[in-house]
DNA sequence: AACGGAGTTCTTGTATACACGATTGTTGAC
DNA sequence: GTCAACAATCGTGTATACAAGAACTCCGTT
């Protein structure tokens, strides 16, 4: 737990709505989340309050607070920006890239290797997770590296249902070898290129992905 | 006043602080927010927890609120990340551009065409945010267009310093005419080059920004 | 004179109390 | 039977009270 018991509400309520416990249109009651965590509402406010700023949940005044449904057409917005924002750290990495950056890359490349060739597919998810946030890290900008970090918490429950569909593990990985030899070898505005179009959803992805966030 | 005093008071600490009268590393006392807008602690606190959502202030647990010291450094990874962000929304604009939005970007446009010609920096500097919001409209996705203004408002301080430089009305207006050429001939990766240079703060712009920033 | 420690004060963190608006349920009229 | 108006209830918004940690002061020691 947190030093203050606002945070550490704040982290949990965002868990719960990430991990789709807390579905999107479901009201939150200041009261049921006070007396589930045991403690006041005031901290309970606190963290909806933040979230609410965050952009998970609305609080509409005196009538509560709601999760947020981005619905298909606005979860394809944000994989748009993030895609952008991908690429720009791509480019940066390629040009910054130092040792320890290309040693971080490497390692959490060959994990995605491995259960990627395992065909383990949740592995395979939190495996990448470590491997664009090396990418993010290598461009050395703190700044793109917490909005990609909150781009892709965000869109975490969405990328989830991504790889489920046939053979995107696979393809996956190969974009990733891709991505990693223009990062390697410097080519910046080729690792942007590759980036853009292996996080963006074009095509036949967006409506995997519309039909995959109807059926659950 | 916005319908809940908590909204109301983020709004207003907020401007404060982007209008520079809350200064960064500047503590900032529950008890002497309250009492100036004549309100208690809860509503202040409510405020100041959203600041720190978005990243305008820090709260440390048990030590206060401080505004955020962005520092020369950060302040241009937030100008690189405008600027890609700037550059996707002309792309879009481009490729999306129907006769409202061309006839808001005209407009505004011709607006600055006006307060550049007077060489009225400050006119300027509105005219000029106009402008960009009419492009970021222009490109059709609400999740860009609510980043772009979000990133907008917090470098507004050093875009107006930007703008005192010597010239940089005149060129600024220059380069918008070559955007909106690309945009309206539905060039698109054009616009996002032209952009991205525009809005960027490289070479000598960066100098600048770090010694008006140290002026101040 | 400088440094360290104990006590005091001040500020934050959490709980609780109260007020007001929204929602819902019930009753009466058409 | 349906709709509208009123009442009761429930939940949020704000204020205040209390607890606990951090900072500051003052005094003593080296």
């Amino acid at each position: 737990m947190s030093e203050n018991v606002g945070r550490w509400l704040r982290d949990e309520i965002e868990n719960s709505i990430l991990s789709n416990e807390f579905r999107p249109g479901e009201r939150l009651d200041e009261m049921v989340l006070a007396t589930r965590f045991g403690v006041s509402r005031t901290p309970v406010r606190e963290a909806l309050m933040q979230l609410d700023a965050i952009g998970l949940i609305e609080i509409r005044p005196r009538r509560g607070a709601v999760v947020i449904d981005p619905g298909p057409h606005r979860v394809y917005e944000m994989f748009e920006v993030m895609a952008e924002l991908e690429g720009l750290a791509g480019l940066l990495a390629a040009r910054r890239l130092d040792k320890a950056s290309r040693e971080a890359i490497m390692a959490t490349h060959g994990r995605c290797e491995r259960s990627a060739a395992a065909g383990d597919s949740d592995a395979y998810y939190y495996d990448n997770e470590e491997f664009h946030k090396a990418i993010y890290a290598a461009g050395r900008s703190d700044f793109l590296e917490e909005q990609c970090a909150q781009l892709h918490r965000r869109l975490r429950p969405y990328r989830r249902l991504q790889l489920r569909v046939r053979n995107r593990v696979s393809t996956s990985y190969l974009e990733h070898c891709a991505i990693v030899d223009a990062i390697f070898a410097g080519d910046g505005e080729e690792a942007r290129r590759l980036l853009r179009g292996h996080v963006g959803i074009q095509g036949e992805r967006f409506s995997d992905l519309v039909a995959s966030m109807a059926t659950r």
